[in-house]
DNA sequence: TTCATATTGAGACTTGGTCTCAATCTTATT
DNA sequence: AATAAGATTGAGACCAAGTCTCAATATGAA
């Protein structure tokens, strides 16, 4: 069994939740993802992998490891929402090409001090936070130019 | 016709869409709403005032709304999304209460500036962000103390 | 007035997720 | 090992928010 996937049984015990197989076969899978992912892909795995785990008890699942804080969810413009394990590796928050949809990762410890001085001000306890920065990436950038040239003269925004 | 409503129509025009009764009438009861709300509400104020607007003609005008940069839309931790018009006032973020679902606005510069250190340095060209303070609000933090005198000892999670 | 095109309403549909409940599993106790 | 209490599960119904379709209608330019 993976550190993670212990940590989220201790995690599990704890709370006086019982360990199911299912639990622990969801949890290796999410820890196996090294890279965000929806619930449903998730789901989709774990069927492809042969198991017969339903859908339900994959959100339940996702719902108990985001409280266990070894996995957070992330919500993307469009309402939907992915998921990724923190193995380890510090919190962060993203930067999102609206374009691709590639998202990168920042920390920035100025900004989430900050964050904790407005909430102090205003006598609010903080517990939690969601940075997400909007934009091009780069690559898009470079591409944008070679779109550009049939670029639509009437009504862009009907089309997009 | 409200100074808002005209610039929204000005935008409408510039797209070479159509003015239409239906796109003025919401417009008017967007900029009528000084709070936030959702689609939902929107459409039912609308139905109370005896319109008959479809609701697919509100979430397409909200979206015309959003684009022209006169209206806002921000997405709750629950998947939700809230409007706010922007009817002149700065930019700002929300501090948004886990209880009660109380918004309070706040804006950093300095958090703004960071943010377009942290894009410039990434290659990213930042067209937008969006910054959620999440926790227990003042009020809430005094409620708390009366509650927490019948906190249940076992199983805290499965009733959450 | 006419025409080409944009917009609308009604409701079907989709998506992402939650809920229900009988059957099954887990754990503690014998 | 057997039992009992309670937690978990699967299947699929359900739900909410939002999108899509398409015929009917409205708009604006000529």
């Amino acid at each position: 069994m993976k550190s993670e996937v212990r940590k989220f049984q201790q995690f599990i015990q704890k709370q006086n939740l019982l360990w199911s197989t299912e639990r622990e076969i969801i949890a290796e899978q999410v820890f196996d993802n090294h890279f965000h992912f929806t619930a449903d892909e998730l789901f989709i795995q774990l069927s492809q992998k042969g198991n017969n785990i339903s859908r339900a008890t994959v959100y339940r699942t996702l719902e108990l490891l985001e409280k266990s804080s070894l996995v957070s969810k992330i919500q993307l413009q469009s309402g939907k929402h992915l998921y990724e394990h923190i193995f380890g590796h510090q919190h962060h928050d993203h930067l999102i090409c609206q374009k691709c949809g590639k998202m990168i990762e920042f920390h920035s410890t100025d900004i989430e001090k900050l964050q904790k001085e407005i909430s102090a001000e205003n006598d609010f306890k903080m517990t939690g936070h969601c940075l997400k920065i909007y934009g091009i990436c780069s690559d898009c950038q470079k591409e944008k130019q070679i779109n550009n040239q049939s670029k639509q003269k009437t009504k862009p925004i009907s089309r997009s």
